[in-house]
DNA sequence: CGCGTAACGGTTGAA
DNA sequence: CCTTCAACCGTTACG
């Protein structure tokens, strides 16, 4: 459960069953895909299986990240407290409704949309197992609902909280969905829009070891379109760019990139002997709560100034930027580290 | 040979 | 706490 060393596939690199890889990688297998590299010289060249790179650039193609889905964990129920108040107060004024008119009212009364609208089996259970006595304790039922109200609007974090992972992407033809209404995942990840597409993280991850191997045109790209996409989305979205967005990136990373010593270097990364230690799920819950955990990753690790002094100046580690992604929450932080290696 | 994808064994985290 | 379960992971192998 703990594998402190990745197990090593057939091309000679390091994974670890059952975890995303790197985030460094996945953002590499993007970029050379972007400088036309074909996906099986990239998957010889970071000895990443080709189904994997395939996997990573039709995720990325279909949703613009590059980040891997939510892992484990379970849907957001739609069955909130709320929506069963509502259910009950609907069984009761009409005992013999049916599930599908629930459902309907729930959507018409505006309980539910039509995101997180349970299904009509859901109700049923609802009305089964919560509801399911209420046919004959209705009368005293009904005059106690005050006491729980659940201060759960209908729509909790939903909108906060999209997904991009490949199950429910947004795509282009699909009309329906505005991006972050995509997914009612609870994902500490993404979360602006600008992120599900994976722009700002790449932006900044470029802007971070830039110098190396990315072509300077393809960063003034990327940083364009982020800035085109930044503002092209509501203040809403953009100002949980920072917040939000970054808190999700970081615990993942922090796995990644808060190997104790010896940053493995891009070229070295892949080969045995320099896997960085797979941290173990720390104390930090990773998908931790987005604000206060943050500024502990921001303020506590020492890392920092190793991850700065073990980044070679060239050949891109992947390392760094995720290191510095670490700190991402403050970009000040960033900023100057970045600088100083390039 | 390159690529898409199903099967597989694995991890994760909310319920 | 512990267990369940459904989500995701990357690799492998097949077509």
């Amino acid at each position: 459960m703990e594998p402190a060393f990745g197990e090593v596939n057939q091309l000679g690199g390091v994974f670890v069953n059952g975890r995303p890889l790197p985030n460094a990688i996945r953002l590499r297998i993007v970029e050379l895909a972007q400088l036309g590299i074909r996906p099986c010289d990239i998957s010889r060249q970071l000895r990443v299986s080709h189904g994997c790179v395939s996997k990573i650039l039709a995720r990325y193609n279909e949703t613009g990240s590059i980040l891997p889905g939510a892992i484990g964990g379970s849907k957001p129920r739609v069955t909130t407290p709320t929506v069963v108040k509502h259910i009950r107060t609907y069984k009761q004024r009409d005992p013999g409704i049916f599930a599908w008119e629930i459902r309907d009212r729930l959507l018409a009364d505006g309980v539910c949309d039509k995101f997180n609208l349970p299904s009509v089996s859901s109700i049923s259970r609802i009305l089964r197992n919560k509801i399911g006595n209420l046919a004959q304790q209705s009368q005293y039922e009904s005059g106690k609902q005050a006491p729980h109200p659940p201060p759960q609007p209908s729509l909790p974090y939903n909108h906060l909280y999209s997904y991009p992972a490949s199950k429910v992407p947004n795509p282009p033809g699909m009309p329906t969905l505005p991006g972050h209404m995509a997914m009612h995942r609870i994902w500490p990840s993404s979360h602006s829009v600008t992120d599900i597409l994976g722009i700002r993280s790449i932006t900044e991850q470029q802007n971070s070891f830039q110098s190396s191997k990315v072509a300077a045109s393809q960063r003034a790209k990327l940083e364009e379109w982020s800035a085109i996409n930044r503002s092209n989305f509501p203040p809403a979205s953009s100002s949980l760019v920072n917040g939000v967005d970054k808190a999700h990136l970081e615990p993942h990373e922090a796995k990644f990139t808060q190997t104790p010593s010896g940053l493995p270097t891009a070229n070295s990364y892949v080969t045995a002997p320099s896997i960085p230690p797979y941290h173990p799920p720390t104390q930090v819950s990773h998908y931790m709560g987005y604000s206060a955990t943050t500024s502990a990753y921001v303020t506590g690790p020492t890392w920092q100034p190793a991850s700065g002094s073990a980044l070679s100046p060239h050949s891109c580690d992947l390392a760094g930027p995720l290191a510095f992604k670490n700190i991402a929450a403050s970009r000040d932080a960033i900023h100057p580290v970045a600088a100083s290696v390039l």
